[in-house]
DNA sequence: AGCCCTATTGAATGCTCGTTCAAGAACCGG
DNA sequence: CCGGTTCTTGAACGAGCATTCAATAGGGCT
């Protein structure tokens, strides 16, 4: 219950502006005015603003399954149903936005143009852990998928989706964006499950 | 041949300006000196700096066709073929920029949180026209697709796929997540075009 | 207390940005 | 060739930006 160190509340409220306004549209002087804190404290800590995004990229990194992934898997244990929790707590997102949610790390990807290459390397990693998460799905449903199915493919694809439907719910200013892509998603797993089905019954 | 007016020249510098650099990281400065023009000759045409934006906004959603959707479409009749031909030609511009390619539409409507209700709604309308062409091919395919299909979310779904592909493309600088994106998107129709032939069949 | 190292203060710096504007050039109808 | 309008020039302005740094405070050790 302590105060965070200045660097914690650095990091936490640089995550926070960064996904509402982005990267080049937060000045150090919103940070430090949402932190309380003066130019020295945050100088002394980081050497530079790019230092803090590379931090704020980092804790995404790390908090991926404390954050995201276990309060959107919990009470739910089907491998599949699971996916597509994790794609209604996005939803929840976008509802809680006012239809203005954007997936922080899929911004910020698409916001840098000429990323230094940590950053571009801590963006892929991002990406990376997430469609891991997925995969992870995909592996404990066994054999109810096809043989012979690209999983990696497939858990990119979620993320695709996600993102696609993120991006055109944003836009659009109406969740239905999102909710079709998910669908079609849904409609995707179903005919897979069905063709494993197939398969399989008739033994 | 003639040399194009200012107004043109500017839409076409700031059009390829905010593609490679993103709107907050171009100034009028780089827009005067690739046109070699002064900041008067702009703001004599432009009242500030997003009304080039909302220009070059228009003119993607009145190039559409000539500059996208027909070439791609080129010697390609078949209206499936068409919706992976329009998506391989994102494949070449993917591979013709090393893989640092993003959709202009999809980076500007990520980069800009808090943008101008005209700004948006030209985003959205240049989404609108893009799954536009997607759901005439899908019209076009008639009763090879499932009766009942909500063709409209499917032609969201393919500009999701595109949007998603050329996003992890861009970020991990490599083809071939775009590549399983599509090839999960194929997999998608080829399911489709499956039922709608089983349905078919047993006349 | 005295010392040293770390942490904080906040004004100052130099730069870039979008935008303005008075002055002048170019154009055109009569 | 004149008068009026449109267009261009380019310096100037003020605001905002990331970053620096000398001065100061704090905290722990002897």
């Amino acid at each position: 219950m302590s105060a965070p160190d200045v660097r914690t509340r650095i990091v936490m409220a640089a995550m926070e502006l960064f996904w509402v306004k982005g990267y080049n549209s937060t000045s150090i002087a919103d940070i430090l005015s949402r932190t309380q804190l003066n130019a020295g404290s945050l100088y002394h800590v980081f050497p530079g603003k790019q230092d803090v995004l590379i931090a704020v990229l980092e804790a995404y990194r790390d908090g991926l399954y404390e954050n995201l992934v276990d309060p959107a898997w919990e009470g739910v244990d089907d491998p599949v149903e699971r996916i597509f929790a994790l794609l209604a707590r996005y939803r929840w997102l976008i509802l809680e936005t006012d239809c203005t949610y954007g997936c922080p790390i899929g911004s910020l990807a698409l916001e840098l143009h000429e990323a230094d290459p940590v950053v571009r390397e801590l963006l892929a990693v991002n990406f990376t852990g997430w469609v891991g998460a997925i995969l992870r799905c995909l592996d404990d449903a066994g054999d109810r998928l096809p043989p012979g199915l690209d999983k990696q493919a497939l858990a990119e694809f979620v993320l695709t989706t996600m993102e696609g439907g993120v991006m055109q719910a944003r836009t659009h200013r109406d969740v239905g964006y999102f909710d079709r892509g998910v669908s079609a998603l849904r409609d995707h797993f179903d005919m897979l499950l069905a063709r494993a089905a197939r398969r399989a019954q008739p033994a």
